[in-house]
DNA sequence: CAGTGGATGCTCT
DNA sequence: GAGCATCCACTGT
């Protein structure tokens, strides 16, 4: 079932854990969300933290929305918007494990090995196409698809990764048992 | 495997 | 001028 923009318009720990063994495509290029991380409105490690800029801009718009950022200069990052209007949180899409498209994939990201396709959040915007024209778009429109995952899944949680501040906090959420993730829990 | 360092561009101090 | 919500190639076990 299509996820409704309704979906984010909760406290993004929630819908992070919940995205877990959901399905997203992009232009019909995709798989199964195995691993995401939670970016709350009091967290200093959320961009949206010190307060709106050109760049998080979408972080303060509607949920239900992509925040595409540039992550060391040379890799994208996706997240969906959270929550509400001008409470920026945001989950950011860490892994899938392809099962759509994998042809396109490999060609994107120049390599054989599917395990390398999605394992990563700039290595899934490779894969998928997303760049920052896809900044601000909502997902339940062409050419984001999100759909529920089709059952309760088991999820494992542990610390984020690669970040600073705050990197205690527990907000790293994957499908237990996955072979898909960025790296193990 | 584990660890290191470079690429690369934008944001914020 | 520092610091990144990263990835890859390369080194050394």
């Amino acid at each position: 079932m299509k996820l409704r923009r309704g979906f984010f318009d909760r406290s993004v720990h929630e819908v992070a854990r919940e995205l877990v063994g959901a399905k997203l495509l992009v232009d019909g290029v995709g798989g199964t969300i195995v691993e995401v991380e939670a970016y709350d409105h009091e967290d200093p490690a959320a961009h949206g933290y010190r307060g709106r800029t050109a760049r998080n801009a979408s972080m303060f718009g509607a949920p239900g929305h992509a925040y595409v950022y540039r992550s060391y200069g040379v890799h994208w990052c996706l997240n969906f918007v959270c929550e509400a209007e001008r409470i920026a949180s945001a989950v950011l899409i860490r892994a899938l494990e392809p099962t759509e498209r994998l042809d396109a994939m490999r060609a994107r990201r120049g390599l054989d090995d599917p395990r390398l396709f999605c394992s990563g959040p700039g290595r899934l915007c490779q894969a998928l196409g997303i760049t920052g024209e896809q900044d601000g778009l909502p997902l339940d429109r062409s050419p984001f698809e999100v759909h529920a995952r089709a059952r309760e899944e088991q999820v494992i949680t542990g610390p984020r990764i690669g970040i600073t501040r705050a990197a205690d906090r527990p907000w790293r959420y994957g499908l237990a048992g996955s072979k898909w993730v960025s790296r193990p829990f």
